[in-house]
DNA sequence: TTTGTTTTTGCAAATCATTTGCAATGAGAA
DNA sequence: TTCTCATTGCAAATGATTTGCAAAAACAAA
């Protein structure tokens, strides 16, 4: 709450009941969440759904969630940690949908050979995943 | 169009027209290109948009095209080669929408070590670049 | 060519995720 | 407590994609 009171104080923005509240799921959850798994997890009527799209959006601009995006046509979203810049991937199952968190990425230097060789500015990467994870398999 | 036949063919597919038509229109762009594009690249009135969506599931199914996804909502489609597999990225400029096309991947090494450790099989991957293009940067 | 069977297509309606207008409500400053 | 501006709920609007269904087109067989 001191990190999203600050933050909020900081935009003119205020701190409103949904807003902690949905950090607060989000807080409790290591995978990205969708607009409507945070609204499912939510205390039944605490808030509208359109709510919710309207404070990922605002969370994300404030860079304090991540935005991830695994194909299947919904946005997901995880809390960014203090100082931490949230990048990093996920191993997503394309039976079960199990995610595994995958922290390194090897690939800021092939990103920065890119971004040269083509004259790019301000380049950055989205990678994710997927296969058939081991319970799955049989 | 003797690619097209064949693999139809095998698929107890038939030829049609408007499935000729948007190889061909695929076949002369070097990028991707989204079902909109592709229906306002085709000659009027030469099919239904929902022909479209339709054909490229059966395409991609087939082997024939590959879905890209640059976060904007709306697939993208490149036709694959012969004998390529059409595994590739790109690098987006987050103004214009240019698009370059980054031949190379090597990431696969990763990808294996991440399959691997996690007892994932047939693990694949998305990756794409974005940036500011050279004309956008002044 | 004509016929018979199966796949496709056009069109409109349905879905789904996400966005938006607007009046009512709430938060924070004074 | 009061005042002002941000925020919310609700419903309607969007935009991409899908789907039901009857008519049209492919193709193989005759
Ligand atoms: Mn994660
Ligand atoms: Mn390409
Ligand atoms: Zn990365
Ligand atoms: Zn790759």
């Amino acid at each position: 709450m001191s990190a999203l009171t600050s933050r909020l104080r900081g935009h003119t923005r205020k701190i409103t009941g949904p807003r902690q509240a949905i950090l607060g799921i989000l807080r409790r959850h290591p995978h990205p969440l969708t607009n409507k798994e945070i609204f499912a997890a939510l205390p039944r009527g605490r808030c509208d759904l359109a709510t919710i799209y309207r404070s990922m959006h605002l969370l994300e601009e404030m860079g304090m969630v991540k935005r991830f995006d695994f194909g299947d046509g919904a946005a997901r979203f995880e809390l960014v940690g203090e100082d931490d810049d949230g990048h990093h991937h996920h191993l997503v199952c394309m039976r079960c949908a199990e995610v595994v968190e995958i922290e390194e990425c090897s690939i800021r230097e092939l990103e920065e050979q890119i971004a040269a060789r083509n004259g790019f500015a301000t380049v950055t990467h989205k990678l994710e995943f997927f296969g058939i994870c081991p319970r799955c398999q049989r």
